[in-house]
DNA sequence: CGATTTTGACCTGCGC
DNA sequence: GCGCAGGTCAAAATCG
C-alpha cells in the first residue's frame, strides 16, 4: 500500500496501426500531429528486456507468418506486486522460468472469450522492484472493472474524461508516463537520453 | 461448485 | 538433427 510506483511504457516496435493507445482506449484524445510518429527503431533498444531478440528479430522477421504475433506494447513499473490490476479480467495460464532472470516469466489471458489479449508479466533482472508487462492483442470488449484514480497528464495535456480503460490502468491509479515520447515511442528530444524514461526520468505517480 | 492458479509436459522455432 | 528457450496446454490443486 501506498506503494511508490511509476511506470514506464515501451513498445516493442511493431509497425503495426494498432498502438498501445488503442489498447486503452485513448486513441481519441491524443492529437493525430503526435500520432503521426508511430514507434519506430527509437525503442527498438529498449524492448530488449519485455521482447527478447530471439522472437523480436528471427522468429518475425526470418520465418514469415508462423507464432504471428499481434502488436505489443510493454511498459514498466515500479512495483512490489507482480500482477497489476488494469481493469481487466486475466486468467493465468503458464509461468517460465526465463534465462538471464532470476524470476519467473507470467501468462495471462484475458478470461473474456472473444478477447484473444495476452500478458507476460515478468520482474526485470536489473531491477527486481520493476515490473515488466508486456500487452498482447487488443481488447474487443469493454473494461469490466469500474475505474478509480486519478487522471493522468501525457504530454501536459489534459484530457477529457477517456474511456474507462484508462483511469483503471494498474491497481486503479493511473500509472501512464507524463511524457507523451514515453507513451508513443517518439524519440527523445536529448540525442544522450534513451528513448524510454529510466529510474532516473520517469516520473513518479501517486 | 465454478473459477482461478499451479506446474510439469509438450510444442514450436531458431541457432549451431 | 539436436539442443535450447519461449510459449502453451491441461490436469490437479486451491480458492471464494
Amino acid at each position: 500500500m501506498m506503494a511508490r510506483e511509476k511506470a514506464e511504457l515501451f513498445s516493442d516496435g511493431d509497425r503495426s496501426s494498432f498502438s498501445f493507445l488503442d489498447l486503452l482506449g485513448m486513441r481519441d484524445f491524443i492529437p493525430s500531429s503526435l500520432l503521426e510518429h508511430p514507434p519506430e527503431s527509437t525503442i527498438s533498444s529498449t524492448s530488449v528486456e519485455a521482447d527478447p531478440p530471439k522472437l523480436n528479430k528471427s522468429r518475425s522477421e526470418k520465418k514469415g507468418q508462423k507464432r504471428k504475433k499481434g502488436p505489443r506494447f510493454a511498459f514498466r513499473t515500479k512495483s512490489e506486486i507482480d500482477h497489476l490490476e488494469d481493469g481487466y479480467r486475466w486468467r493465468k495460464y503458464g509461468q517460465k522460468a526465463v534465462k538471464n532472470s532470476p524470476y519467473p516469466r507470467s501468462y495471462y489471458r484475458c478470461t473474456c472469450v472473444t478477447c484473444g489479449v495476452k500478458k507476460r508479466v515478468e520482474r526485470s533482472c536489473e531491477d527486481p522492484s520493476v515490473v515488466v508487462t508486456t500487452y498482447e492483442g487488443q481488447h474487443t470488449h469493454p473494461c469490466p472493472v469500474a475505474p478509480r484514480g486519478v487522471m493522468p497528464e501525457v504530454a501536459g495535456l489534459s484530457f477529457a474524461p477517456p474511456p474507462v480503460q484508462l483511469n483503471t490502468f494498474i491497481g486503479g491509479y493511473s500509472y501512464l508516463p507524463l511524457d507523451a515520447r514515453h507513451v508513443y515511442g517518439l524519440p527523445s528530444s536529448s540525442t544522450s537520453s534513451p528513448a524510454y524514461p529510466t529510474a532516473d526520468n520517469a516520473p513518479f505517480l501517486y
